[in-house]
DNA sequence: ACGCGCCGAATTTTT
DNA sequence: TTCGGCGCGT
């Protein structure tokens, strides 16, 4: 299909700063492929030279595909598509030695750096989970905002600010001490570096002669610093976005860096996308209509040529296990009636609690769904353990991983052992594992002690070094998930057989994803052990399993996790006061962003959209009886069904049809 | 190995 | 308030 005349200017302008304002649907993602597909074909700037940032490994992984698919895999080789972090290793791979760091760094995630703060905290205060929270996103807002922790002192003024901003201060030292990085560290790092040193940013200005950055409305502080550093003085870049889907500000993202742009590059070309190809036109009306309830810096009205549609519906359940039936009974109706298949019917909620009475009305009719969201699989236990040892693999400083790991499974190293490992890395200012490794302690255990401390010390170093041969790595890593009884200990602490299997299998999965990375294949060059480790802890695998993507299954998601994606028939359920727009927006007075949540859902729907809720909702034990949600209200009420509106008409034709009975009757009687 | 009892969650989480 | 997960004790 043709681009339309807005894709195309925005495919052609490559001179100078562009600002695409892609609507819901208005095929984005195409136009970034077709540019990439332009810049290389018609304007002769080799591949090596472009790159693409986006925010998910998902978004990235599909532009490459879609790229490749377009020219041909040859003409893409060196092309550069990435997420943001990813993009921020890679200049901290090969900047490592102007960052001052050691190769073979970690990467910590949400729940290391939680782990690492509790530690950090825990013989100071007794703060609760939702005070290390709170530290952990202020050291991660003041990481975004680009502050270091001095700087974060001098500006603290509150005392309790002060006691965070020393908290960074530490967090910071333990970190440099593990040899570790967190992943605001992977955008701050290279920004800083691109900021004060000339010669490196002259660099990568030059490798990067064009850069496209998706999904804009979605950029920290860091990150809009870290694009504007990279393009320099020539800014030739596109950025695509659209602010009324900026659903992240929650987790620092700038909506208003798209405004930013203007007064950053007067010179900034505006193009907007505006046609849409995805909805039907009631549903496209309907989240014109809401959106328009929010300011805007840049107004922007969708059109679709696509049918009519059907009105959109509102469906009330007595409560919500009556309201999950109904959308069940639903999906069932629609399959008979039009043999649609499963995979055509979303369920959209505002928080995940919410999927469980789903979960429970699909099992109860036997149909098959997919829940995205909820517990990764890197959040499993035994995932956290098996990555702990591989993270030790390679960097032999990660105190985090060896703490883990030392006892785990069971070989009698005990909290006290520990302690004194502790106590003596701390005097000879090196790590865990290091101090594990020194002479001076086995004086200071008991001979049973510092013997199993040896054996572990063993099982790694021989295991580390053998991982130094790329064709050894496999059958070493096999081996050491073998050697330490694993499997065995999976079987011993899991509360059933299938539950020890479920996870066996996870860490097979694992294994299988690093030996896989190393060996490399014809896509993708062979890795090393310590950057397969990194990928991991980016998510970044090269395919995840695709059978389950492709099965038959109705969808059940946040509305977050929904962004990006599209169905045919959309539920959006628990439209009430207090869940969406949620209890504590309401109260904080964000009620915008809650109702682009909902913009956000009423345009993944392509043909229909059917909002639900509950008159009765158990909440906290008892019962409360919730009002429709105000963005309800707020669409269009001529394309809208309200279910009692039509129980009422429907009502009023039975009284009629009555009394025309009834007349009939008096007429017939008095004749 | 199993069971009991206690504690915490209840908003979203691209990396 | 309730449910689920985890940890400890037998």
């Amino acid at each position: 299909m043709q681009l339309n005349p807005s894709q195309q200017e925005a495919v052609h302008a490559i001179r100078g700063p562009v600002l695409v304002l892609a609507g819901a649907g208005s095929g984005k993602t195409r136009v970034i492929t077709e540019k990439i597909a332009h810049l290389i074909t018609r304007c002769a700037i080799p591949a090596r030279h472009i790159g693409a940032v986006t925010f998910t490994n998902k978004a990235a992984r599909e532009m490459k595909e879609r790229v490749g698919q377009t020219l041909g895999r040859e003409y893409t080789r060196g092309l550069t598509v990435s997420t943001f972090h990813t993009l921020g290793l890679t200049i901290i791979r090969k900047e490592v030695k102007n960052l001052g760091m050691k190769s073979g760094f970690s990467l910590f995630d949400d729940q290391d750096s939680f782990a690492l703060l509790k530690a950090l905290t825990e013989d100071e205060i007794d703060a609760d989970k939702a005070m290390l929270k709170l530290l952990q996103s202020q050291i991660s807002n003041w990481k975004n905002a680009m502050l270091q922790p001095q700087q974060a002192l001098e500006q603290a003024k509150l005392p309790d600010e002060q006691m965070f901003a020393e908290f960074y201060r530490r967090y910071q030292q333990n970190m440099q001490a593990c040899n570790a990085l967190d992943f605001d560290d992977l955008i701050l790092l290279p920004t800083m570096l691109l900021k004060t040193n000339e010669s490196a940013r002259e660099r990568w200005q030059k490798k990067f002669q064009y850069l496209l950055v998706d999904e804009y409305q979605d950029t920290n502080t860091s990150q809009y610093e870290l694009v504007r550093l990279l393009v320099g003085k020539d800014a030739n870049f596109t950025v695509v976005g659209d602010d009324d889907q900026s659903i992240y500000s929650w987790r620092g993202a700038q909506p208003q860096n798209l405004a930013l742009l203007q007064r950053d590059f007067p010179q900034l070309q505006v193009i907007k996308l505006e046609q849409n190809y995805r909805s039907c036109k009631r549903i496209l009306k309907a989240a014109n209509i809401l959106i328009e309830n929010n300011p805007h810096v840049f107004d922007k009205k969708l059109f679709s040529e696509m049918d009519e549609g059907e009105p959109l519906r509102v469906i009330k359940g007595r409560n919500e296990e009556h309201e999950a039936d109904r959308v069940v009974a639903e999906i069932v109706r629609q399959r008979f009636l039009a043999r649609t298949p499963y995979h055509f019917f979303a369920i959209l909620y505002r928080g995940n609690h919410q999927s469980r009475v789903f979960e429970k009305a699909l099992l109860n009719q036997r149909i098959p769904y997919r829940m995205t969201g909820g517990q990764s699989f890197f959040a499993r236990a035994e995932v956290k353990d098996i990555m702990a040892y591989l993270r030790l693999l390679v960097n032999p400083s990660d105190d985090t991983a060896f703490i883990r790991i030392v006892n785990l499974p069971k070989r009698g190293i005990g909290p006290q052992t520990v302690e004194r490992i502790g106590e003596l890395a701390h005097e000879l200012h090196v790590g865990l594992y290091e101090a594990a490794q020194h002479h001076q302690l086995e004086t200071r255990l008991g001979t049973r002690e510092y013997a199993q401390v040896q054996e572990f010390v063993q099982l790694i170093s021989q295991a580390a070094r053998r991982c130094d041969h790329p064709p050894e790595v496999a059958s070493t890593l096999y081996g050491l998930v073998k050697e330490i009884g694993y499997e065995e200990w999976l079987y011993e602490v899991s509360p059933s057989q299938a539950a020890a299997e479920m996870r066996y299998k996870n860490i097979n999965e694992l294994l299988r994803w690093v030996t896989e990375m190393v060996k490399g294949d014809t896509e993708n060059e062979p890795l090393t052990l310590e950057q397969s480790v990194a990928k991991l802890c980016l998510r970044d695998m090269l395919s995840r399993n695709e059978e389950e993507d492709q099965a038959d299954q109705v969808q059940l998601m946040t509305l977050h996790a929904s962004k990006g994606l599209e169905f045919p028939h959309v539920f959006m359920v628990g439209m009430e006061e207090g869940l969406l727009p949620h209890q504590s927006s309401i109260d904080e007075g964000n009620v915008e962003e809650e109702r682009r949540l909902a913009y956000v859902g009423i345009t993944r729907a392509q043909q229909t959209l059917t909002f639900t809720m509950a008159r009765e909702r158990r909440q906290y034990g008892d019962v409360m009886k919730p009002e429709p949600s105000r963005f309800l209200f707020e669409l269009p009420q001529d394309d809208i069904e309200w279910e009692e509106q039509r129980a009422a008409n429907e009502e009023a034709k039975e009284q009629q049809r009555q009394s025309g009975m009834d007349l009939l009757r008096k007429a017939l009687e008095k004749n």
